[in-house]
DNA sequence: AAAAAAT
């Protein structure tokens, strides 16, 4: 027991080595994009234009949104200037043909940030290599041709295979490679031109596979090649941001925001977070500097709109990340107040992307709203993110749990790696339960932390820093940290308490096993949580991983598995476009072959061995 | 029932 899971930390170093070895051979076969095939081919000089003539080369193309000075807001409540309906896939209100020379026109002399930015690498080297000749070669670096994309919607345009061929900015490009990404993974190979495209989007896609770069390089190259707008220089002190950014949590947003500064350096693009439980004044201060996209919680932007210090009507785009999440029922009024309520342009106008590893088709249906005319995306393979997760589940009572876990961290604790304790992650059900817990293992000389909503942002921030760092390699955490967060080194994440939903089991155990690394997901499994043992089961099956006999007995039992996870019920993960379903409107009955709407949307039946026998799971993405 | 998210 102990030891082939242990074993399975100690080996992960030895077999990333070899994971990282395999994936970066080329398979020479090219272009066989299973999945994307019913796009028509675009020469690459022709993708991505708006409808304007298309440019060479060495001519800029036209701003896709070049207003005319001061039009964006000089316009607001004239929506008929830019709400005409756009039914070819292109924004019509934006393309005043004559804008004129927007091209970069911010590069250079743009001269509103007067501070020296700092440099978020933290080095001085300018000069870069080239994208490894990729550029030259002609080879077809698609190293991820064997995963299952799948995409629905009209005029899907083509995937790209590096960032090379992508113009995305001369000062975004170098950004890039100071980030060492060589190459665009398989969800910004599609995302990437689809949001170039001016397209909305509606995509599925592990985290760690570069989710937060596929919605920020379009938005932060869209803003570098757009003219410089004029903010209307209205009342109060309201800031336009061009871009918003929403996450559920505030360390996700900080973690976007990081992410998302990188990217931008040297861009002349600001890059602004606002999230609650800070101190508002520094926010306010950072937003009265300048700011171009914000990323934002949404209570304290409510609070910010409400105080009309910021002002939604110049927003060009839109991200939800996590976006299921923030569409489900605690989230959605605030969403539907911030994106329908207030002073944001119209669906159709703006342009909006939503990503997530998990897409309920409930929750895809409410998603529609603010979307307009979207391509569907879902990349990856069923279990490609659970492969590299050995997921264990063990049956304790509630009352044994606590020397169970103890046995696990001795365990772990005689298997540190390279001298390093590997870190374990801990979820609980309960934010007093995770206080508990914490106090329990420390007094028992385990070195933990806690991260939960009743911690003040900075103990949040704190633990999450000391877990991170290694100084305290237990984190105890509530549904706080199940989404987005990007922790290296997680080895362990452990199911105390075993979530409701197996959407949330999904999101929790994919903290794991992240960047081809391979990772452990213990989980505890009681009488409490038998309406989840049917959609573990299924997952775990579909993962190649072994079901214990008994939880196929739970699960075989508990036909009344339905309530909770009644949205993975009919709906193969998220990778299905719940348009595909006949009426839109029948949430189950999603069996491979029987959608009717057919048209527009390609065959159903894809993906041979990747979407096995109906039902259940929702995503083994995260 | 719980967690998250504004003060």
């Amino acid at each position: 027991m102990r030891t082939s899971w242990a074993d399975s930390v100690a080996n992960s170093a030895a077999e990333n080595a070899a994971a990282g070895a395999g994936s970066s051979a080329n398979n020479g076969g090219a272009g066989s994009n299973s999945g994307t095939g019913r796009s028509a081919y675009v020469p690459p000089h022709l993708r991505n234009r708006t409808p304007s003539a298309a440019p060479s080369a060495t001519d800029p193309p036209a701003p896709a949104y070049s207003a005319p000075a001061g039009g964006f807001g000089a316009n607001l409540g004239g929506n008929n200037r830019w709400g005409g309906q756009r039914n070819d896939g292109y924004r019509s209100g934006f393309n005043s043909g004559g804008g004129g020379g927007g091209w970069n026109s911010r590069g250079g002399g743009w001269d509103r940030g007067k501070e020296k930015e700092v440099n978020p690498f933290g080095d001085d080297v300018d000069a870069e290599p080239a994208f490894d000749g990729q550029e030259n070669t002609g080879i077809n670096f698609d190293a991820y041709e064997d995963i299952p994309v799948e995409t629905s919607g009209d005029n899907v345009p083509p995937p790209v295979n590096t960032f090379a061929e992508i113009d995305l900015g001369d000062a975004l490009n170098q950004n890039i490679r100071r980030c060492k990404y060589v190459k665009p993974t398989p969800v910004q190979r599609h995302a990437i031109p689809i949001c170039l495209g001016g397209r909305d989007l509606m995509a599925c896609a592990q985290t760690g596979s570069g989710k937060t770069a596929a919605f920020c390089f379009p938005i932060i190259s869209g803003i570098m090649k757009s003219q410089a707008v004029q903010r209307p220089p209205r009342g109060a002190r309201a800031v336009y941001p061009l871009a918003l950014i929403l996450s559920p949590t505030r360390e996700l947003s900080c973690q976007i925001h990081e992410e998302a500064r990188k990217f931008s350096y040297q861009t002349g693009v600001r890059v602004v977070v606002a999230y609650g439980g800070a101190p508002i004044n520094q926010q306010l201060r950072d937003l009265e500097r300048g700011v171009d996209i914000l990323v934002a919680t949404p209570g304290r932007l409510v609070d910010l709109l409400e105080r009309a210090r910021v002002s939604l009507q110049m927003i060009r785009y839109l991200a939800l990340d996590e976006a299921d999440r923030m569409l489900d029922m605690g989230f959605e009024p605030q969403i539907r107040k911030i994106v329908e309520q207030m002073d944001m342009p119209p669906r159709g106008v703006r342009q909006t992307m939503l990503f997530s590893a998990t897409f309920p088709k409930p929750i895809q249906r409410l998603a529609s709203d603010f979307l307009s005319n979207y391509i569907f995306l879902a990349v990856g393979r069923v279990g490609s993110s659970t492969d590299l997760i050995v997921q264990r589940v063990e049956f304790v009572i509630e009352a044994d749990k606590r020397s169970h876990l103890m046995d696990l961290l001795h365990a772990q604790r005689a298997n540190g790696v390279q001298g390093k304790q590997a870190l374990t992650l801990v979820f609980v059900e309960t934010k007093k339960g995770a206080d508990s817990l914490e106090h329990w293992l420390c007094m028992n000389g385990f070195p933990a932390t806690t991260i939960h909503g009743d911690r003040t942002q900075q103990e949040r921030e704190h633990a999450l820093r000391s877990f991170k760092s290694g100084y305290t390699p237990i984190l105890v955490a509530t549904d706080v940290a199940a989404r987005g967060l990007d922790i290296p080194h997680v080895a362990h994440v452990v199911n105390f308490d075993l979530p409701n939903d197996i959407d949330d089991y999904v999101h929790r155990i994919g903290r794991t096993g992240r960047a081809g690394k391979t990772g452990l997901a213990t989980a505890f499994f009681n009488e409490n949580n038998q309406s989840l043992a049917r959609s573990l089961a299924e997952l775990m099956q579909e993962s190649n991983q072994e079901v214990p006999l008994w939880l196929s007995r739970y699960a075989a039992r508990s036909s009344y598995d339905r309530g909770r996870n009644r949205r993975t019920g009919g709906g193969r993960f998220g990778g299905r476009d719940f348009r595909r379903d006949g009426s839109f409107n029948r949430g189950s009955a999603d069996y491979y072959g029987g959608n009717s709407g057919g048209g527009g949307y390609g065959a159903s039946g894809g993906y041979g061995g990747g979407y096995g026998t109906g039902a259940g799971v929702t995503s083994a993405w995260d």
